[in-house]
DNA sequence: TTGAAAGCGCTACCAG
DNA sequence: CTGGTAGCGCTTTCAA
């Protein structure tokens, strides 16, 4: 089934069918209705790929993301796609699992797609990766991860200031003795993240003690990685995760071990999932706006009104903290 | 950047190059090095839409889903991806949020990109889509929305079995009051697990009291659900949620309510997603094998060693009730 | 306002 | 084992 067919049934030009198809407003209305008619009545559906391969552009946007599974990256999508779907796009997903491997594959399927634009929501990059991509000539926009590069926008958060926060807020409470959950994750976020939590403890001083640990990201990561922290004998008063998704499998490991949140452990979050409120305790966590992102990366890579691609920006967000109950004084466990 | 220019500067034809990208082990070895030397210089990068234009076959599986946030068909698209990617396909999803009108757009999409297979994990599905699909000539495998036709294959799980397993425990507890959470969706599994509790109750005869609420599938239609439940004055003992994702966001209600799980009421969910282990009190809830419905889905529509697409077959699953912290005999609270 | 025809980049078939 | 070439289905000049 083709434009052939179709131009043949309603009697007209396979150019005509297509300029009908494209709404190209210069075809009379009674053609219009002939070439309809017959799209309607063959059921017919317009290859794809042959139309991106003839136009030259592919309307389609790529976004490549570490962890499809956690929330945060869902939500970069939604908001994303929302943006683009406005805008005459479609965007077409790729998860990496925090896999170099996966990665590499995903970059080169999304070239392969020509895609018009591409956001990179991961926290594992490649030197050599973004060459190959600026070498394609495709927009790209990179959350988080370092690429200071001519026409490459990147979109950072100031986690430094966040976690600065939060410790500060804790450590007013009384605690000291803090601990760190990260996942593993060769560059980016969490080692920035990690990293300002570690600085903000040396700006602390000596008069508090602390650790940090890692495991996958994800419930389980943040479970295991609990675990793992509580089972060495250290016992914080003080918990700061890497991220609310990881948060919530620690919180399991704080149950297992009999330990009340906050009474015992105070316990913090980043992103502010959905999910931060809907666990018990909610989380303590700093705010990241997503739908900003999604909308912001849009903006990047192929901006409303035909205008160029923006030329490499750099926009930093700057995180909000908000308090919930999962944190609180340190040693205030009610007695029951 | 195009074959033609990789094959200049190989000094071949674009055939050998083409024969060298795929893997055709009928050149030279040292054609074939020249080739792939070019092609590194140039970072090269074949067009998949040409490709697939060219090739008449497009190595791509479509999946649509109703709501991608929720981890259950999340984990469907991992095991469907795994299993593609396997035999050299590539999976693209489509997410409707369970509107018709994005399903719509979301098959035609499918239909326009010629997908080698299509996975429809939908609620809702309109009798005159599958005709599309069905004209289009797509072999498409259907999860729970029941399409029963010529060379179309289902997936369903015998929902029945597993509420009417969940309800009798529940009675056999002690349960006499029971309340049904729900999410909005024109046809298939809602429904169909609505119709389960209803039937259950009905055979459970008038010693019990019952009623069924709805909102949006997910975390916050759990929630507003189960707060309009509890609100209604109507005070359950039991409350049977159609997911787990909902059930997550009822326990947030009863909380709310000053509710404890399982001592005043106890509640069950559904699909057995890892959240279900995480929160607070993990959920008594049926397993459905993720896992093999991505599987399964892949083998009804490109069955490895390229035998034709599995004709229409029926394929039904029935669910493990696994039992957990969020139920108990009525009225055990304990006292503090 | 419409049609004819030249590609878009690649595969696959037929020769050699 | 390699090259030439006819399409794949569509868009887009260029003419009419």
């Amino acid at each position: 089934m083709n434009l052939e067919e179709v131009a043949r049934r309603a009697g007209v030009s396979t150019a005509t069918v297509s300029r009908v198809l494209n709404n190209l407003d210069v075809v009379r209305s009674a053609t219009r209705s002939k070439v309809l008619k017959a799209v309607a009545e063959l059921n017919y559906h317009p290859n794809l790929h042959a139309r991106t391969l003839a136009g030259g552009k592919s309307h389609t946007i790529g976004m490549i993301a570490s962890n499809m599974e956690n929330p945060f990256f869902f939500d970069i999508f939604r908001s994303l796609e929302a943006e683009a779907l406005r805008n005459g796009y479609e965007v077409v997903v790729s998860n990496t699992d925090y896999d170099p491997e996966r990665l590499v594959r995903s970059v080169r399927l999304m070239i392969g797609r020509r895609v018009a634009g591409l956001a990179m929501v991961v926290s594992e990059m490649d030197e050599s990766l973004v060459d190959e991509l600026a070498a394609a000539g495709i927009p790209c926009v990179f959350y988080d991860v370092g690429a200071p590069r001519e026409h490459i926008s990147n979109i950072r958060v100031n986690y430094r200031a966040a976690i600065e926060s939060l410790v500060k807020m804790l450590h007013t409470q009384g605690h000291r003795r803090f601990a760190f959950i990260g996942h593993h994750s060769a560059l980016g976020p969490t080692s920035e993240r990690e990293r300002a939590f570690t600085k903000s403890m040396v700006k602390l001083g000596s008069g508090v003690e602390w650790r940090t640990v890692a495991d996958r990201d994800g419930l389980e990561g943040g479970l295991q990685a609990a675990r793992q922290l509580l089972n060495s004998g250290f016992r914080p008063t003080a918990i700061v995760c890497v991220n609310d998704f990881t948060a919530v499998g620690a919180l399991r490991a704080l149950r297992e071990h009999g330990l009340n949140v906050p009474g015992d452990v105070s316990i913090t979050g980043f992103d502010n999932i959905l999910l931060s409120e809907y666990c018990d305790p909610p989380l303590t966590t700093a705010d990241i706006p997503r739908a900003d992102i999604g909308r912001l990366a849009f903006e990047a890579l192929a901006p409303a009104g035909d205008r160029q691609p923006a030329p490499g920006r750099e926009i930093v967000i700057e995180p909000r903290i908000l308090v919930r109950g999962s944190t609180g004084a340190a040693y205030s466990r009610r007695k029951p």
